[in-house]
DNA sequence: GGGTACGTTCAGTTTGTACTGAACGCTTTG
DNA sequence: CAAAGCGTTCAGTACAAACTGAACGTACCC
């Protein structure tokens, strides 16, 4: 609501790169902004991982400049502890990208552009671990040896093994050359 | 919890495919299809579809014969409600289908194995609708169109051509023959 | 036509979790 | 050393979504 508003010291900061130099009211790129902010948040949010990580990266997409914490905080009108976590998150997924300014205490954040690693690296995250849970379990179950003539046993195992299958033939498509090709941003 | 008991129509239904005929105390592979019913529920919440579809599926895929609502209700624990809403959800993706049985008139359902294609019809039901939402808004940006000195306005339209570039290369993904083989489950 | 036996729907409740904001530790500055 | 500025943490809260179960519609059977 209270992004992009035109008084605080990151505008005064963007609008400085403009080639206009007494221009400081919000331009019509600032709206789109605002929209593109709007849209990021109800994305992330539709996948469950909450609002505000779409919101923040977005804003730092959409930063011609690294971006401060507090500057999130105030601009997205969201808790400075929020934006510390998420931004960490996002920083873990190689979405953001912490800098520094000599003389400067702050940490500042910038956005890759690298979309497929992002999104290669954030799905294994989220998916990742429960699925390590479930090849834990594809692993760790002993099929019960005895009574091979059993039908249902058998059936099960059968199961089993169609889901051990399975997981063989995909475990390797994420990393696959192929889909990191497709991927990949070609400048 | 008060899945697979053993004193239940379904359970002697099941049973009645073993080769011990007397035998209707839970064998060991009860227990291992209760581990994975546990584990593909925890799956699917941590996923953010909730517990019961993935224990629906996993009860499903380890049962040899159709199963009914009223059957997923009770050993699962869940209400019917639940069980019908969840039902149709995984038949919407191709996850179960629905089968009859002449002179009954219950519904009964049986797990496919086509994983690869269950996935990619889940995945494109829960992030097409909203990725569709970021396309339109993607399409329909028409970017300022005055002022192409401004630097801040070309650094958006640079930021939104990126996008809609990386939008490109990805768009083609999923349906990408290359990836179906690598998911196609071969006998 | 009443009475079952189904599957479906939806208002209500509960559960989970995203988010807040105050407190904290650390570092730098005066 | 005190004080301010920074990022982080975590108990508490508020909100949304999962889940329930009673009510409903429909098809079949006596």
């Amino acid at each position: 609501m209270a992004a992009f508003e035109n008084n605080s010291e990151r505008d005064v900061r963007a609008a400085g790169a403009g080639t206009s130099p007494g221009r400081s009211l919000p331009g019509e790129q600032d709206v789109v902004r605002q929209r593109f902010i709007e849209e990021a948040g109800r994305f992330t949010q539709s996948l469950g991982l909450g609002r505000i990580i779409g919101q923040i990266y977005a804003y730092c997409y959409f930063c011609p400049s690294p971006c401060t914490l507090d500057e999130l905080a105030e601009h997205l009108a969201i808790s400075k502890g929020s934006a510390s976590t998420m931004v960490r998150q996002l920083e873990s997924w190689g979405a953001l990208r912490r800098t520094w300014i000599k003389g400067d205490r702050k940490d500042y954040y910038e956005a890759s552009d690298a979309f497929g690693r992002i999104v290669r690296n954030a799905a294994r995250d989220i998916v990742g671990r429960s699925l390590d849970s479930v090849n834990e379990l594809l692993e760790e179950t002993g099929l019960p040896a005895a009574d091979p003539d059993d039908d249902d046993i058998r059936f099960v195992q059968e199961r089993i093994e169609k889901l051990r299958a399975f997981r063989d033939r995909t475990q390797g498509l994420w990393n696959s050359p192929i889909v990191k090709m497709l991927m990949k941003a070609k400048g």
